[in-house]
DNA sequence: TATGAATGAGGCTTCATTCAT
DNA sequence: AATGAATGAAGCCTCATTCAT
């Protein structure tokens, strides 16, 4: 029938400008900070009023958490894409690229979660972006964890290797991210793989003096 | 002469109030987060009116970097303590308990840094501040080198052993602050030796496989 | 004809959504007060679409007074039962059991005439409704016209009678709905008792000293 | 010293400001209602800047209830000059004329009340307010307690005869405000003469034919 | 006729900064 | 120098109403 047809189509166009509203948004807060900018900012670049941007979404930070979300479920998908087959190396190799990839989009999300944590705003959603981002972790330390008993990295609780290399990858963004520093950086590409092979061989197993 | 006397003890309560200030701001914003203190509040806290403020600083601003400068030129003080006779051991060492030994204050100051970059507020202070790190910068690369020159560390350019220093340091405290990743850990201690261990042979010769 | 018949259905359907409408603002307005009650929530509530209720009705505020104007009715029912052939004391009873059998349905009425009345919103229709009350008026001048010359009720303008049972009709509702007075009064069918002898007494021949 | 002079005045001065802007408050809900006043419109009309308003009130919840509470001041007044030695007559006549007085402000305050009550609003001034009726109601109770035992008045309850007086200068009050009954009586003084009689009356022995 | 996405005026409130005393 | 009352720009959010489908 036409009407199921027609409200297939009216879904898909919600759910499209939905989307519309969620790059707008990330777009403006990288380029200008999420203080700087207003929902009604937001409207404008999308081309709709105020109001249409709150049949969508509830807040300004319903909007924060949704693109948030949006990074953990990027980042699950890289994870699944390497699969529990795959050498640690590969692994870590891909997680340091994705977090450096775009490091003011990391930031801008770190900034967010923090600001979000202390509002105690839309706790549902920030529970559901903890549960991705848990699901996640569980994946890495079963990976790890075979690794540890195949003797290939230190038998240390696996969220020590976990959490090293999330360390390392937050450091890594602040330091992309922070003019003082990239200006102490000649080669930045050269810098990187020295620092991505730190975190290769970190928690190997005959690094440590322990 | 007793005026000369009063102007000097006048002068001296006045830097003696504006660390006053200073403090109760810092305590505030850790307590509550920048965004949530008024300026209002700092003078309530002080005991003064929020006019006096304006007499010693001009504008919030300022005492964002104010601030940051102070936790700067603590660090210096770190640094020059340990001076360079010293090994890079006890260096890293003291380096990482200094960035971990307050989170919060470092996360604080993290946030205002880009805060203020970005509104390109009080340039001045900005410089200084740059200023200060650069010669922090400086006196570490100077350590740094004489010891790649023994063969202790590995033959890349200073900033890239300082860099990754600064970054697993940073990414630490990213970890500390953190909600979530604090649940993965249940020995913190033992977790941070295991970190800190990292940072301190990272850069050691005979680690890499480049 | 089955085109006559379709079109009669569907008007008698229209009428009857439009008292679904009408029941579902009123139900929401009792509960939640008319201002925190949006037309989408109406809508909702009668499961329609918010655009179909503004086909049934031009605005917010033609809802309020086709309301209002149902109650007015049931009140003109209220009076026509009684018939010109009763007596006063019944009249009475009845206009009190009537008004204060649903005092928050009678304040919302209030309110609205109120708020409809400022807004010099939809005038045909508050003409309509005085229209209606100034008719039930004149059923009671009669009335009480008849048992003034019976000697029964003090010979003053028959409005004075009305007036006054509506003033304490008005305040016994004040009194039900708020909850100051509420707590002050133990037995509230025993005080409501006392206070319809009031009415029922209250303009009779030889109450008054004046 | 001059200095706790001008402090004194300054403090003066502040608490002058504070009237205005609820005297222009209540002039302007009276006129146009207080849903269509907004705190700019307040400001404008004392002729200070929106911002102002709330160094003295913390919102406009609170200026309703600051200007409740007033009202239910001058109540007090009223009461505590007639004192208790005041024959029940003298009390009623006062009570009517307080309340009629001027409906529009007594009705302000009504619906205030319900609203704030509603929205549960700045509860330690409604409990404020509830507090000085309370005690308002508490010196009537005395007063017709002693009628009562007098055998000027019927005995029930204090608080009916109390609760009868409020509900008929509620109505009365109602009834002034309605444009639809104002329009009913011919001669308004002498109108509100025949209901004081009649709430002046209402309570006595010998009235009743319970 | 029914729908519901889109609109945007308008309200409340916050707070860094100014300035007269 | 110290004060704190005053300011007003700016932000978030609501909701009655419109209109294209």
């Amino acid at each position: 029938m036409a009407d199921l047809e027609k409200a297939a189509r009216k879904a898909r166009e919600f759910r499209q400008r939905e989307r519309q509203i969620l790059d707008a948004a990330q777009e403006l807060f990288l380029e200008q900070g999420e203080d700087r900018v207003t929902v009604e900012m937001i409207a404008e670049h999308v081309g709709i009023g105020k109001g249409t941007i709150y049949k969508h979404f509830e807040t300004k930070n319903e909007i924060y958490l949704l693109l948030m979300i949006r990074y953990e479920e990027d980042l699950e998908t890289v994870f699944s894409e390497i699969g529990e087959s795959d050498d640690k190396e590969k692994l870590a190799r891909e997680y340091f690229r994705f977090r450096i990839a775009d490091p003011g989009r990391y930031q801008l999300f770190d900034r967010l979660e923090n600001k979000v944590i202390k509002d105690q705003a839309v706790p549902e959603l920030v529970e559901k972006l903890h549960a991705i981002r848990a699901s996640n972790f569980d994946r890495l330390r079963h990976i790890i964890q075979r690794r540890i008993e195949e003797g290939v990295l230190e038998d240390v609780p696996p969220a020590y290797h976990i959490c090293s290399a999330w360390a390392l990858a937050h450091g890594a963004v602040g330091l992309m991210q922070s003019p003082f520093y990239q200006k102490l950086i000649e080669d930045k590409e050269d810098f990187l793989d020295f620092l991505i092979g730190i975190g290769i061989r970190m928690g190997n197993k005959g690094q440590s003096g322990r």
